[in-house]
DNA sequence: AATATAAATGATACGTTATAACATATCAAC
DNA sequence: GTTGATATGTTATAACGTATCATTTATATT
């Protein structure tokens, strides 16, 4: 699959196998599936737009309790640091991984109409990371790569749909 | 000067040349630079860091009377929208533009260490722009691309200074 | 199994970043 | 001098994120 995010399919099957990715991942690598964090994935999972921190509270706190943020940043962040989502820095939002399991530097592209995010990897060759950071002796360790336009569906609807 | 932002320089010289810079561009494309606008970007120049508004804010009111927070975000998106600073988004943060007056997709590399920022192109052949999003349709308006690292003089301080 | 240790969660409060909304000033054009 | 356009002042609040400390749960060790 290698451009989820624009097309329709159906999701809780996508869900569900995310799920079981992510919870065969933890099992390998020893980490803590716990209920909180297989709930926030699930949430994440739910949408593929890159949501707030409060809107995956308040998503949480529909179902069950009252959660206070802190228990949704920390599982963002377990989720982020072992590769199940990244956030949109662009957008101070979170987003499920599209592509869990394989270590790699992602890139988004951000619909600026409809907000839907397509996950696509950087490759090491990119441009980027080799030349310049040679050139200036700068030793990179993560990237942030985001661009913002429109998707494709979106062209069609939008009134701004001249290529210039 | 391709690599501002590392190196040791005349920084006086080095502001006065960017607000001269600012005003030509400003007459030309009859732009009002007005006097809030000028001290926010000579605050932003003052630093090769990525500001936080509220800094920027701090050091405004330090000089003149007690300005609110729109105040800064609204000369910052002056600045943004025409060219002569940039968001660090990997920050939330703002930084002068180092090569005002051209139109380009900035790249920034960020020390985690120092906080200094270099600002450099992206080449419209980053294989980013051009590959990807023409397979899936994406139309990209803008771009962010950010990398987080150490700059070369923080590789030399730097315990974890290991090549790996 | 009992205990020690580490990891995760609950809860309160607070800090930081950003914007909405409305009022006022300034200046040019008619 | 009124209108319109642009910029600024001001208040309040939305949105995003974290420090701290108490408590519970998981894991390892004896």
């Amino acid at each position: 699959m290698p451009a989820i995010g624009f097309d329709r399919h159906d999701h809780s099957v996508c869900i569900a196998q995310a799920m079981r990715t992510a919870e065969g991942i933890c099992e390998t690598k020893q980490l803590q599936f716990t209920a909180i964090r297989q709930r926030v994935l699930q949430i994440l999972l739910a949408e593929h737009k890159a949501m707030g921190a409060y809107d995956i509270l308040a998503r949480l706190n529909e179902s069950a309790g009252h959660s206070a943020p802190p228990v949704v940043y920390r599982a963002l962040e377990f989720l982020v640091s072992n590769g199940f989502a990244h956030k949109i820095e662009k957008r101070n939002a979170y987003i499920a991984c599209a592509l869990p399991g394989e270590t790699h530097s992602p890139a988004f592209m951000i619909c600026r109409n409809c907000d839907c995010v397509l996950e696509t990897q950087t490759t090491p060759s990119s441009g980027f990371e080799k030349g310049l950071a040679q050139e200036t002796g700068f030793r990179i360790e993560t990237t942030v790569l985001e661009a913002v336009g429109l998707c494709p569906n979106c062209q069609q609807d939008d009134p701004n749909n001249a290529i210039d």
